[in-house]
DNA sequence: GCTCAATAGTTGATGATGTCAAATATAGAG
DNA sequence: CTCTATATTTGACATCATCAACTATTGAGC
């Protein structure tokens, strides 16, 4: 123990966690934009084209209850974006796919979202590369 | 215009932004924990000590509706953790500070926050170094 | 001074998000 | 076959978030 982590990794950190609080908020008003709640963009934004998966992994990956998933999911099917099927190893679970139309909105999110800020610009090359580097071992 | 946008930059805004998705479902756990939403967190960590600040900048920096903010400082004030005092210079403003347990309560918060995970540990000094320059330069 | 548009905050209505407890249905171990 | 665990749904309830309408105050221009 003797936690102690050194300064370096901690400003490191207090930045990033800065810039995700301040990158939530600027997923509302796209989200707004796509008439989508931001909840609804994290949904698609974990379905992947034509990689059904069941409900039970949604809620995972958006860490919250399972039974939070069933509304969002109706509001999705509702709006024509997702489908849910029948599992075919077990019939208790419930598989979600994007329609084509949900598709087409995800990757239209996605592609909004893509677009990287001014001041990623303004980095040289050689910090983008670098950047890129640390945070690919930083997320595994 | 003829956007295109370079490779790396784009490599590395969707890491950052897988990154925040991530570190977003973080939030909710910890929150929990200390018996406040993330909304309500994210309210605690705009509020520096002894700095009271006006509900209007509150709605800007959550970039939500004000009608919002007035519930949310509602709440935060009935549990004791926020005051409502008025301005000096405009009778129309409200500004909100924080009360000593609220202080107490964000310090938590922001500790806990600012604990670097694994990961960040196991990038080099030098790694590290970099991401922070380069984080400071992203952030302004 | 007076008028008028703009701003800060609140309220009420409404829908979305999220949790919990309870229910159903199915799976899987023994 | 019994029993426990899991996947999903439902209903109750609090919070979050938006909008439109309202009050109070400000500040610009006459």
């Amino acid at each position: 123990m003797a936690k102690r982590p050194n300064p370096h990794a901690c400003d490191a950190w207090q930045l990033l966690v800065k810039f995700s609080f301040t990158q939530n908020t600027q997923v509302s008003p796209l989200a707004a934009e796509l008439e989508l709640s931001p909840a609804q963009c994290h949904v698609l934004r974990l379905l992947e084209p034509d990689k059904p998966i069941p409900m039970r992994h949604l809620a995972d990956g958006l860490c919250c209850d399972a039974s939070n998933v069933t509304g969002l999911v109706d509001r999705l099917e509702s709006k024509g974006l997702v489908r849910r099927a029948a599992s075919e190893e077990d019939r208790r679970v419930r598989v979600i796919e994007l329609t084509p139309k949900g598709a087409r909105l995800r990757a239209a999110f996605m592609e909004r979202m893509a677009a990287p800020p001014e001041g990623l610009e303004r980095l040289s090359v050689r910090e983008q590369q670098t950047l890129v580097r640390i945070l690919a071992r930083l997320l595994e």
